[in-house]
DNA sequence: ACCGCCATGTAAAGTGTTACATGATTGG
DNA sequence: CCAATCATGTAACACTTTACATGGCGGT
C-alpha cells in the first residue's frame, strides 16, 4: 500500500530478510548506518500493530523454549505483494527532489526481492530523473547567484554535487546489474 | 527555542531575509530549491500562528494600499535571538548521522547572522565530526558486507561517497571563510 | 538484594497531511 | 462574466516523540 509511512515500509523491508521481534527491529535502526529511523518503542510498536491489522505481517510469541514473550513478525504474502508494488513504483521527479532518501531505501531492499533486470531498469530511470533535474538547480544557482548569501550558495552547491556523485553512482550500479544480467543469460 | 520544529526554524530563518507573508513562504518552499519543506497550507499557517505565539515574530496586515489582506510576518528581536542560538548551536554526533540535512539549513542561514570566524568555526566541526564518522561507516561495511545484499552494499556506498563528499565540501567552504576573515582583517 | 539489560507496550501532546472552505482580485 | 490566481484559514486524521509502566532474566 502506499498509504503506508516509511517506516513500516522500511520494517517490511527487513522482516523480508528474517523473521524479527520489534526489540531486533530497534536494535537494527540503533546500531547500524540503516538509520535516520527512530528506534523508539512508541513508533515501532504501533507500526508493527498496524502492518499486522492490515494483514501484511503475521506474528506469533516466540517457542515455549525461552520463556520469555518475544514476538516474531514474519511478512504474510499479501505483505510481500504490497511490498513488492512499492519497490516497483516508477522513479517520479517529485521523489528524487523531495524524497531521495525514501528512493535510495527502495534500491536497498531490491536485491532478494526483484530481477536484475528490473533493478537496472530501477537504476536507469533514477539516473535520468536526477539527469534532468541537475540543470534545473544549475540554472536556480545562475539566475538567483547574486542575490544569495555566500552560505546559501555555498549550501545550494553541496546539494548539487551530491545529485552529480548519485548520477554518476546510479550509472555504474546500473551498469553492474546490466553485466550480471548478462552473465547470467 | 531548540524545540521548535524544522519547518518552524525554516520559517524564521527566511524571515530574516526580510517580512513575508504565509502566502509567499509558501511559494518559496514550491519553487525554489530550498525545498524539501512542504507547502501545504496545514503547515504553514499552524506554525507560523505558533511562532507568534512564542514571541518569535510579529505580524501585521499589510498597508491599507492594496486592500487585499495579506499578513506580513517579521521577527522580533527574542525571533533574531532564539534563531541566533539555533544557529550557535554546536555540532553533535547524532545530527551528523541522523540530520545532516537540518545541519546544511542551519548553515545556509548563517551568512547575515554570524560572524565569518564563527561561520569557519562551525564547519571545522562539521568536518571534524564528519572525519570521526566516516570510519565506523567503513568498518561496519568491511564487517558486514557478506551478508549484505549487493543492492544494500551498493546503498551503503553511495551513503558513505556523500559523506566523503560532504567532507570535501566543509574544508574547502571552511577555507573561504578563513580566508574571508583574515582579509576583512 | 540490586542493577542493568531484554522485551513489550501505552498515553498525552505536538506536528504534518489531506481536503475542504472562503473571499478578493486580475486577465481574457 | 468566468476562470485562475492570490491569500488565509480550519477540521479530521495519522503519525512520531517523549515519557512512563511493566516484568522476567542474568550477573555480582
Amino acid at each position: 500500500m502506499k498509504d503506508n509511512s516509511t517506516l513500516a515500509l522500511a520494517l517490511l523491508g527487513l522482516l523480508h530478510a528474517d523473521p524479527k521481534s520489534g526489540y531486533d527491529l530497534r536494535k537494527v535502526f540503533a546500531s547500524t548506518p540503516m538509520g535516520s529511523f527512530s528506534d523508539s518503542p512508541g513508533a515501532i510498536y504501533p507500526a508493527l500493530a498496524r502492518l499486522e491489522k492490515q494483514g501484511m505481517v503475521s506474528s506469533e510469541v516466540e517457542g515455549t523454549g525461552g520463556l520469555r514473550r518475544r514476538r516474531l513478525y514474519r511478512p504474510t504474502p499479501k505483505g510481500t505483494e504490497a511490498f513488492r508494488a512499492w519497490l516497483e513504483q516508477p522513479v517520479t521527479a517529485d521523489e528524487v527532489i523531495h524524497r531521495m532518501d525514501h528512493l535510495m531505501l527502495r534500491f536497498a531492499f531490491m536485491d532478494p526481492v526483484l530481477r536484475p533486470e528490473r533493478i537496472a531498469r530501477f537504476l536507469r530511470a533514477l539516473q535520468g530523473a536526477i539527469a534532468a533535474y541537475l540543470p534545473t538547480l544549475h540554472d536556480y544557482l545562475d539566475a538567483h547567484a547574486r542575490e544569495m548569501t555566500r552560505s546559501g550558495r555555498l549550501a545550494l552547491e553541496c546539494g548539487i554535487r551530491e545529485y552529480a556523485l548519485q548520477l554518476e553512482w546510479a550509472r555504474s550500479a546500473a551498469e553492474l546489474y546490466e553485466q550480471r544480467r548478462r552473465k547470467e543469460a
